[in-house]
DNA sequence: TTGAAAGCGCTAACAT
DNA sequence: ATGTTAGCGCTTTCAA
């Protein structure tokens, strides 16, 4: 039997439709493509035969003939789905392809392993994809020299560390900045800041602190101590007592804080749930303001007040520099760098001059 | 310029390892597919000469030839991507389609639009997956005629409602029954239910609600007024109090519940902020217990203690299916059901006897 | 403006 | 076991 004969029900092709329309294939391809030397009446018979036929050209006959895959992969981490981070930038590359009519291939390795596994996945072992969405942070091994390896154009997201070409990261530093004068212009004097727990080695954890220390710095307030110091203690659980809650108490009651900066989104829930535990009002007692992601807003029964790193519009972003290094042929492309935008909640109190006079 | 010329550097095709390997394109795509009959010696050096060309397949040419597209396609809402739900879902299929060495394309739709919308996704409207996973609660439109009409299989992903065929849902009511049973085996016996606020049509909500009251008055206990009553009054923001809180202390003060039933984690996170805010302790004042999800861990001070309704398996049984249906030309498989699995967390306490007599 | 025909890179039937 | 070859369904060039 030889190839293409095995289907049951046979596939309308482009000659099924050329047939009834009355033209070659040829014509047919030109109406479906839009190509300008086609008469109406020819345009007409081809539209009506193809809706007749419920025509559907096959993608793969076009991605051979045309020698593009109108297809472009994206690889993450496991671990990056199940965040609001991961979910949201998905979103941002799925709009930004089905703007552009382009499909989107996914690829998914572990966390920690190595940049070997990405060249395992299916997509990149066989030629399926025009160009490349690596959203490998935490992988293993070196990222530059596996995406040159894979010859085709690439973009990386928010990788730790700065690179000139090829990479769209949020403005981390700046966002810190943003956040802390913010509360600044507010009033507030004695700020906190919280950083991510945990051992991130990601640049954004050093990056957030400085923009927040700086920002102390040159209005002439002292950073309040702890800023640099990751949360090490076990946070919550074993009867433990949770950092945040430490922390918390600390800034209140040893630095009379009236405000906290915090990291993410994450340490803002916690450092909520930390003022209600202690007796705080938020922002009557407290105020917090996060940098990146604004939670779900169904999450908090106070809506924290943000500078939101849009990992939607990094999505898009990444997807249009990834087009333009198509398009230029793989050339690189410089990188790129976004801001915070502000995203009003009501976890923000402005401190009225005389209680700061007194403090 | 012929098709296939315009490329700057040509291709490595099969031809270029079969000249390299000094043998036939016939046997250096036998030695690709793994077919049984070819010499060890032919398939080293078929392998040798692949590998150093660095020689990729085209997936589009074996696509073509095959009839085959080696690919899923994923119809999801671009509300869902952003919650835990969608997320651990995508992980699921990924991680499934991955170990079948097959390809995820995905399409977004809009929350309410029409089933229209979906067939104007590129993936669909060009011949270019074997089967669709369909994730559209919230379609509007007669999703079953629209998915008929598409002409491959599918797999709807938890619709409301029932269907014999096809689908793949949560067991909403016994996840109910098992949470509330739960309870009572700890010797709760004022137990409450918080529904889902806002209107969700969705199946769920009622199965859940009816598990509730069910399993309660199995035990011959009273189901906690305002069970069936989902939240209409808007929550928190503008001054107003928020519902949740309301409806704890009510459940506290009134009905003297030590616990509380919800539908999703979302409403127990909710109930955690509530019984913070009313100076109540969990678990020694108020036990939670959530269906569906287990939160992410960072996000509450107390874990919460849930039967969870693991999306990720969801998804992997809902390539299962669909590779099944495949597999077998298209024919109509049995819906799937899945249940709750319990997750530990310490939002639950057990209830002395004594306690319970004096009440 | 349209038709004719040569590929695109691979699979699989058939011949050897 | 290996070589040969006819497609798979489309795009694009060239000729008319």
């Amino acid at each position: 039997m030889k190839a293409g004969t095995p289907r049951s029900r046979k596939r309308v092709t482009c000659m099924d439709v050329a047939q009834l329309a009355g033209v070659t294939i040829g014509s047919v391809s030109r109406v479906l493509n839009g190509a300008a030397n086609v008469t109406p009446q020819v345009r007409e018979k081809v539209m009506r035969a193809a809706d007749m036929l419920n025509y559907r050209p096959s993608a793969a006959a076009r991605m051979l003939a045309r020698q593009r895959h109108e297809t472009v992969g994206l690889v993450f981490e496991r671990e990056h789905v199940t965040t609001l981070y991961g979910a949201q930038l998905m979103e941002g590359i799925c709009g930004a392809l089905t703007e552009n009519g382009l499909r989107l291939a996914t690829g998914m390795v572990q966390w920690k392993s190595r940049v070997e596994q990405v060249e395992e996945l299916p997509m990149i072992r066989t030629a399926s994809v025009d160009g490349l969405v690596l959203d490998i942070a935490q992988i293993e091994g070196d990222v530059d020299a596996m995406a040159g390896r894979l010859r085709i154009p690439y973009v990386l997201i928010n990788p730790s560390g700065s690179r000139p070409y090829n990479r769209i990261s949020p403005n981390d530093e700046p966002v810190a900045v943003q956040a802390t004068t913010y509360l600044i212009e507010r009033g507030h004097r004695r700020i906190a800041y919280i950083p991510c727990p945990i051992n991130v080695t990601h640049s954004s954890q050093a990056d957030r602190m400085n923009g927040y220390a700086g920002a102390m710095q040159r209005a002439g307030l002292p950073p309040i101590p702890m800023w640099d110091k990751p949360l090490t203690r076990k946070v919550g659980g074993d009867g433990e007592e949770d950092d945040y809650i430490v922390r918390m108490r600390v800034f209140h009651r040893e630095h009379r804080c009236t405000a906290v900066v915090c990291y993410s989104y994450v340490e803002a829930i916690r450092m909520l749930y930390s003022c209600f535990q202690l007796g705080l009002k938020v922002p009557e007692d407290v105020s917090l303001i996060a940098c990146d992601h604004a939670p779900q807003p169904d999450i908090t029964p106070v809506p924290i007040t943000c500078f939101h790193l849009d990992r939607y519009e990094m999505g898009r972003l990444a997807v249009k520099m990834l087009l333009q290094r198509i398009e230029e042929n793989g050339a690189a492309v410089p990188s790129i760098t976004y801001d915070g935008t502000f995203v009003a909640g009501d976890s923000v109190a402005t401190v009225r001059e005389s209680v700061e006079d007194q403090s």
